[in-house]
DNA sequence: TTGTATGCGTTATCAA
DNA sequence: TTGATAACGCATACAA
């Protein structure tokens, strides 16, 4: 009987509500289930059903204290009978808090960013909180508007990876004391809190890896530059380089990188008299392109990549990495994220995260 | 001066409200910036700001008919000037759709399912619906209670990875005509649509692959099979391998599996007198297991792996395997969800989407 | 222990 | 073309 009332609320959709407040409110016991004009039960339609009011409900529904055990249980049953959900909607709108956080990733596709949103929801489920995730998929425009539809929904915190070449639009918010944390990239134009791998550390220990083995001409092939981990990943092998007193003239070639590309350069750089034993790639996909285009050539070259991946230990040889940790990333910029929920009104922070140098094969002498 | 002005609504916040409807309405032409209670400015800030009424404001705000320009445009210098953005909150529980879907994976880092998380945020988008994601990481309390807290939400529909074996507690929501659409699984105890890969086809045209390239004693490496997939995928093949004609006894394992018992197998598949030359592993997981297994001994063997990964080319062999397209799941449930919220009513659906046989090296007689 | 009245910020209805 | 007023479903102060 429960499960036929219960499915009842649909099909009673656009009956009339009747008012349980007001001067006519003597309809109160009638017992009807007469449901409200969105086709679900609200507190008031279960009230009526246990003969109580809204607030008593309202008391049982949050568990708050001064119910009688027999009214309570009155109440319950209702709930159990009608299918009655709390409309959090509604909720939030009288206390002013959604219990939600915004995330807004270049492509949520890509592992980096998956691994990253996952330790994001997981911070957030843990603080009873639900993350809205959504793909700017490179674009400045799309992020200015999946940033406006979430600030509209009134998220209590916004996670970014910032797209957008200038944030000054998400001014007025911040200095609003609106909770927004950047991640993986800095957010130019505006003074926020943000969290970095350190990307000039990272590479330095791949040159320092690669010259430890006997290393001495190395060169290095990034991704575009306009991306802001490409060029600051070239700057920290510029200055890794000159630091050892290596050469590196010539040496750095920035941009996308077909396959034709890249044996151009090996050709180059191998046909030289003082040939380039080894590479630095600049991150995942121009890694992986390497290999790719390598696999076509007979050439023996010492390789140490910017970011882990799968299986990279299974390759011949395995390869070496330096591995970012985008769920430490993440976790990093969720927790950062609470704590200005929580109401930390200090000065915006910069946290950078070590890299990790994953010694396999590849960077070894050949 | 916009920006000081738009600044000023947090310092405001604790500002008394000044009511702008009622008897003592003739405060409307004041035009002094006093704030809501809530800290944010609304559409009756907005109002008392341009000197009209609410409505108007609502109306500007919604690009509704009817508002004289030289009036709109007053709107909007409040609107800017305050720094006012819709409550889109208010908006949802006025008009009863909260323009947001749910989802629900086992774990969003998977590239699995973050690959389906991405094409429904896309269509999500399209549709200018927000996407909340989360992660019931297998359990099914979780499941429940992740569940629980988006339809309390009022998302307009849930997509679900099944991960409870029972899932009677949607009963309701789903009588009640809920959009729910299940992916990759079907759910137990209801009837709802469902989107699934064509397990069995798959793992047919794995076995007919290597039966093709000669081989005849095939064995299967599953995963547990709790997992409704790995299930169906050891019986189909069963079936196949029964089709073909060929043996089976003996040739199916199932369960987590580490090193040392795949070894184990290879060893015993291996000794026969009629030893087994090819397998087929269940998942992903079983297969880069197996990899790294076989890595570590001398052991030439044919194998099919069921999903595609990253670098199956770069390997060596490179890895034949059957390619599901999570990306096409997760368009083809955010697809028939949309439809249901669009109004169709049509009995439950299931959606079988075909894999694809990838060959490449692993496959060949060794 | 229980109930009444009001407001959250918006949209919708109807009137001017 | 514009405005007054009543919901939406809930929480919260205050009464009884």
């Amino acid at each position: 009987m429960s499960g036929l009332l219960a499915a009842l609320w649909v099909r009673c959709g656009s009956a009339p509500r009747s008012v349980l407040t007001g001067d006519a409110g003597a309809s109160m016991l009638s017992g009807v289930t007469t449901l409200s004009s969105s086709g679900r039960p609200t507190m008031v339609d279960v009230a009526r059903q246990a003969h109580v009011s809204l607030k008593t409900v309202s008391r049982v529904v949050n568990e708050e204290p001064g119910v009688r055990p027999e009214t309570e249980q009155r109440v319950r049953d209702a709930i159990a009978e009608l299918g009655f959900r709390r409309n959090d909607g509604a909720r939030q709108l009288r206390r002013g808090r959604t219990a939600s956080i915004g995330l807004i990733v270049e492509d949520l596709a890509n592992p980096f960013y998956s691994a990253l949103a996952a330790s994001c929801e997981r911070v957030a489920r843990l603080r009873r909180h639900l993350l809205i995730t959504a793909s700017a998929e490179g674009s400045a425009e799309r992020e200015e508007s999946l940033a406006g539809a979430l600030l509209a929904r009134r998220v209590d915190g916004l996670i970014v990876v910032p797209a957008a070449a200038e944030h000054s639009w998400l001014r007025t918010e911040l200095s609003a004391g609106m909770p927004v944390v950047f991640v993986d990239r800095p957010a130019t134009g505006v003074e926020a809190d943000t969290v970095l791998a350190d990307n000039e550390g990272g590479i330095r220990s791949a040159v320092e890896h690669l010259a430890a083995h006997g290393h001495r001409r190395i060169g290095f092939l990034g991704d575009d530059p306009a991306f802001w981990t490409a060029e600051q990943r070239r700057a920290g092998f510029v200055s890794a380089v000159e630091a050892l007193g290596l050469p590196c003239a010539d040496l750095v070639v920035m941009g996308p990188h077909d396959v034709d590309e890249l044996l151009a350069c090996m050709q180059a750089w191998g046909s030289d008299e003082d040939p380039v034993t080894a590479l630095v790639a600049g991150n995942n996909r121009v890694t992986i392109a390497l290999l790719r285009a390598l696999r076509s050539v007979d050439c023996a070259i010492a390789i140490v990549g910017f970011d882990d991946f799968e299986l990279a230990d299974l390759l011949d040889p395995a390869i070496t990495v330096v591995a970012q940790d985008p769920a430490k990333l993440g976790e990093a910029a969720a927790n950062l994220l609470f704590a200005r929920i929580d109401g930390d009104t200090s000065a915006p922070q910069q946290v950078v995260l070590p890299t990790q140098l994953i010694v396999r094969e590849s960077g070894r002498a050949v």
